[in-house]
DNA sequence: CAATCGTGGGC
DNA sequence: TGCCCAAGATT
């Protein structure tokens, strides 16, 4: 290494310079590298249907998460023009569960962009590729690098901790982006973009972990400035955050005698835009007697005993449900349907509703894909 | 820039 | 248990 460096060094390249990192780095990810479902292996030409696919479901999502519903849309939506021809029900059903529910719009919007292409294919360049619905800076250039090896610098929460830390960055996130956005890219080696990338984020994802990193296991140990002070575990700073205020509402579980439930669809945009919902009450800062008066019909309802939490990204959030059962021929109350108790599953609700369900005593069995 | 936007898992 | 975090984008 000593004598790499000072060789190097002689030939215009500074011992500290650029590359050694992402040396030290690209060596360390050709023995470690993880085996992902949506990873090309090596030699392999990646996909970048899938390289795509993976790198929105993986937006502020855990690879465990990500998996399972990974390999159920390669099966239900093969390539991006199945995708693309698909109603916008199925993909939303099929997202359902995974949370940010933009991102399944985004998603839809996006296939049909690119199957409307020439030939059907994904633009490699990275300003093209921004220029698409759901995809911003980080994957813009995740794509890039990894489906084309375009050189380009993705940068993540694993990246961003990594750089944070490897150059002991003091500035606190989100204003030192552009600073670690920068360091990154001169990191960048021309000959492996796509692999650089990935052996980041998978170094911060095994290594450079957010608490007690393996700092002994990893291949830039030496030339770390936070290890090198101790205070590996502080990078990155941040600032702080506020805490949103708990709300509070009401559901109403609505049983018909065949066992169909009231559901509604929610407007397409906002919380939990466009996804299934049972009818409720605004959410309010407290809690308000009113909620109750929201009952989408009139029916013998009953208060269930407990409460449904559930925790938003920006809020807590407290629902009191309440159920009753309906004669057969209950006329559907505007904006709602009655979804027959078979076909529950199928429907695009998100775990807060099935939450609701579940306490009402609602069973959702999951419909075959 | 700051807010909004889900959910599950780990410690 | 409560808090932090996870391959961010959009407005």
């Amino acid at each position: 290494m000593v004598t790499a460096a000072a060789t190097a060094s002689k030939t215009r390249r500074p011992a500290t310079g650029a590359a050694a990192p992402a040396d030290a780095v690209l060596a360390w990810y050709d023995r470690h590298r993880r085996a992902l479902p949506w990873r090309a292996r090596p030699g392999e030409r990646p996909d970048p249907y899938r390289v795509w696919l993976s790198e929105i479901m993986l937006q502020q999502t855990t690879v465990t998460a990500v998996r399972p519903y990974f390999e159920r849309f390669l099966t239900r939506f093969a390539t991006v023009e199945e995708l693309a021809a698909a109603p916008a029900e199925a993909v939303m059903q099929a997202w359902a569960g995974l949370g940010y529910y933009s991102r399944a719009r985004n998603l839809h919007a996006c296939a049909r962009a690119v199957a409307a292409r020439p030939g059907g294919r994904f633009p490699e360049d990275e300003a093209e590729l921004l220029a698409l619905p759901g995809i911003g800076p980080y994957t813009a250039a995740a794509i890039a690098a990894i489906a084309f090896n375009r050189v380009a610098a993705p940068v993540d929460g694993n990246v961003e901790r990594v750089i944070t830390r490897f150059y002991a960055i003091e500035e606190a996130l989100p204003a030192a982006k552009p600073a670690i956005r920068a360091r990154t890219a001169a990191l960048v080696p021309p000959p492996r973009p796509g692999d650089f990338a990935q052996a980041m984020m998978d170094l911060g994802a095994t290594i450079c972990t957010p608490k007690r990193p393996a700092c002994a296991l990893c291949p830039l140990t030496g030339p770390c400035a936070a290890r090198r002070s101790g205070l590996q575990e502080t990078f990155p700073r941040k600032a702080p955050k506020r805490e949103g205020a708990l709300r509070h509402g009401a559901a109403f579980v609505c049983v018909r005698a065949d066992g169909a439930v009231l559901l509604r669809t929610r407007p397409p945009r906002g919380l939990l835009g466009g996804m299934a919902e049972v009818p409720g009450s605004d959410w309010t800062s407290s809690p308000n007697p009113a909620a109750w008066a929201a009952a989408p019909l009139a029916a013998r309802w009953r208060r269930l005993p407990g409460i449904v939490r559930h925790v938003f990204t920006h809020f807590p959030l407290e629902l009191a449900v309440a159920r009753a059962e309906v004669a057969q021929g209950t006329p559907v109350p505007a904006g709602c349907r009655w979804a027959p108790a078979a076909s529950l599953g199928g429907e695009a609700l998100p775990n807060l509703m099935r939450k609701v369900l579940a306490h009402a005593g609602v069973e959702v069995r999951p419909v075959d894909g």
